[in-house]
DNA sequence: CTTGGCACTCACGGTGGCAGAGTGCCAGGG
DNA sequence: CCCTGGCACTCTGCCACCGTGAGTGCCAAG
């Protein structure tokens, strides 16, 4: 009962911080929130609260605020995923599918979830390794320049520009799309990767260097350069929060700039089947420190085609955006899945 | 000699301004130009200055600042554009150069370009209709869905996913690709929309229908639904002149978020071969009143392209943006004409 | 036309006092 | 043992006040 009691209490600090921005103080706290004790009392558990370190007072006088344990506490017991209505379900439904490719599927989903959760949205693009090859095209620039043009059935295209020491005709590049189509149509990355190792050594002679060529190029697209791209929606709405992180809000801006720092936090929910919390120092940048991500993978149960996810503010509506990321990447799964 | 050093400390005013950021007064001012003249003479020259709408102040008792209208003439009369540094233009060059397709190209220039002019940076994708047809590809998805993949000489892809009524096997296929790379190869888009509706005519009967089917979503994808991408880096800076825009950055960051807008201010750049200025209000755009945009196109003089541009503060470094903007517009057009 | 002088205005920064919110502690009651 | 009301204390936020300094406009003299 006592334990259970503060517990309640810290949730009531959450939420009603989450509203106001404000800390919140013990009276009304009693109030508002049917907690059946005085002031007093629920000053006491503030207090015990204050000294397990789940809140904190801004200075001396003032309510108390959680502190990343506390909104840890709060998300990991306290809070439910609370559903979406039925008309955000549809208005999900009915914007992603106006989609017209790939590329607008992320864009949309991207521009969506910072919609829904009025935060800065990010989405992973469908990762190379996890989808298979559909179609591999050359064309020929010139007589020594090609293009190489991979198609995965997530209807994404990977292009490159491959140069050969020799020239060849169309006759012969006509019989290299043919090998490797023959050998990689329909794998999956991992063993396109695999058989496209093996090709040259079957093949005739005089297509061998070529073949090599070609496929070092197809491996290093594939594997080495897994250039994953993110898409960015609502940074606006970082200003919005902007009491929270005042001067900082640069710093943020520039980390949410860099890939490289975006596929961290979001490619790491991407393996894990459920939405996951990191707050404030969890998410192991600096510059984020003053903010929480939301994320998960999308697609494909484990091994997941790709993450999406939100950043904001600690202080953030942590039932409803995860609700709404939960939701977006389930439609957008369900949507490239049956692509 | 009386018009003329008005010019000059108007010129002053603006150049002191961009630099402090402060309201300038003329004592400052007669001391850190070699104007000749004393304090009173410029206030008297700074009255007139204000009568004819050129620089205002904020309050009674401060400084004067440049207007619009002060700042349009500066940009017109008063500046040149101040050309870059050997090593910066190596740095330029050496940075592009390291990209390996159309996209990388592009996010590299916006980043590049954030860089220099340590401001928000927008780059055009090159658009479509001004490039020309090199490959088409139709891969068969399932049975009557294909997909149909457009290459352009500046290396851009577009794929559409077309429903077709009946199915068809892969000869045919084959057929039409044919067809269709034997009328459009080569074309510009211009060109090639012509070109796309004579085709069914000429056909055998039984591949008009699916020629059909496709040259009309060949169209759409070249002109209808000009959906002309841009990429956006460099939002951090936006933070580093908040104090100019305080709350209003929000409605900047949204606005800047709307590929609508951001074509709209760069698209119409495109086409005149110089770098042009927008200034406050004339940007059209009442989010961005209080910001400047300098833009070019890039790209085969007349008809470029796309455009390229940086959007600031109205106290911003004109010479020097210019100069950037126009130097990387120039290596980002050889760069796609070479290729 | 330029210049020095002069009175005037007004933003800005620092100080002090006041009110309000919130806390911690304590003694009494269930 | 826990809850409660009371009370003194602390601190922030707000407002009013005031002196300072930068900057202006005007004027009369060179």
């Amino acid at each position: 009962m006592l334990e259970e009691r503060r517990l309640e209490v810290l949730r009531a600090i959450v939420e009603d911080f989450v509203l106001s921005n404000e800390p919140v103080g013990s009276k009304m706290l009693a109030e508002r929130h049917a907690l059946g004790v005085s002031p007093a009392t629920v000053r006491n558990d503030m207090s015990a609260l204050e000294e397990e370190g789940y809140i904190t007072q801004p200075h001396t006088s003032a309510g108390r605020i959680p502190t990343d344990k506390g909104y840890r506490l709060f998300v990991d017991r306290l809070s439910g995923v609370k559903p979406l209505s039925r008309a955000e379900r549809r208005a999900i439904q009915s914007f992603l599918e106006g989609a017209v490719d790939l590329d607008d599927v992320v864009r949309r989903s991207v521009r969506l979830l910072a919609q829904l959760t009025r935060q800065v949205a990010v989405v992973q693009y469908p990762s190379l390794s996890s989808s298979s090859v559909r179609h591999i095209e050359i064309v020929t620039l010139s007589p020594n320049r090609l293009l190489l043009v991979l198609i995965t059935d997530t209807g994404r295209v990977e292009q490159r520009v491959v140069e050969i020491p020799t020239p060849v005709d169309d006759g012969v590049v006509g019989e290299l799309r043919g090998l490797l189509n023959g050998s990689l149509r329909g794998r999956r990355m991992a063993d396109a990767t695999e058989a496209a190792a093996d090709l040259p050594d079957s093949a005739r002679p005089d297509l061998r260097p070529h073949l090599t060529t070609l496929t070092t190029v197809v491996l290093e697209a594939l594997l080495e350069r897994q250039e994953e791209r993110v898409a960015l929606a609502g940074t606006a709405n970082l200003t919005r929060a902007s009491v929270d992180f005042a001067d900082s809000l640069r710093f943020i801006l520039e980390a949410l700039e860099e890939q490289v720092v975006l596929l961290k936090l979001i490619g790491s929910a991407r393996e894990t089947g459920t939405v996951t919390v990191r707050i404030g120092r969890e998410t192991d940048v600096d510059a984020l420190r003053s903010t929480s991500v939301v994320a998960t993978g999308y697609g494909l149960g484990p091994a997941a085609l790709g993450g999406m996810g939100v950043v904001g503010p600690m202080r953030m509506d942590y039932p409803g955006t995860m609700a709404a990321v939960r939701a977006v990447a389930k439609y957008v799964g369900e949507l490239l899945g049956a692509d």
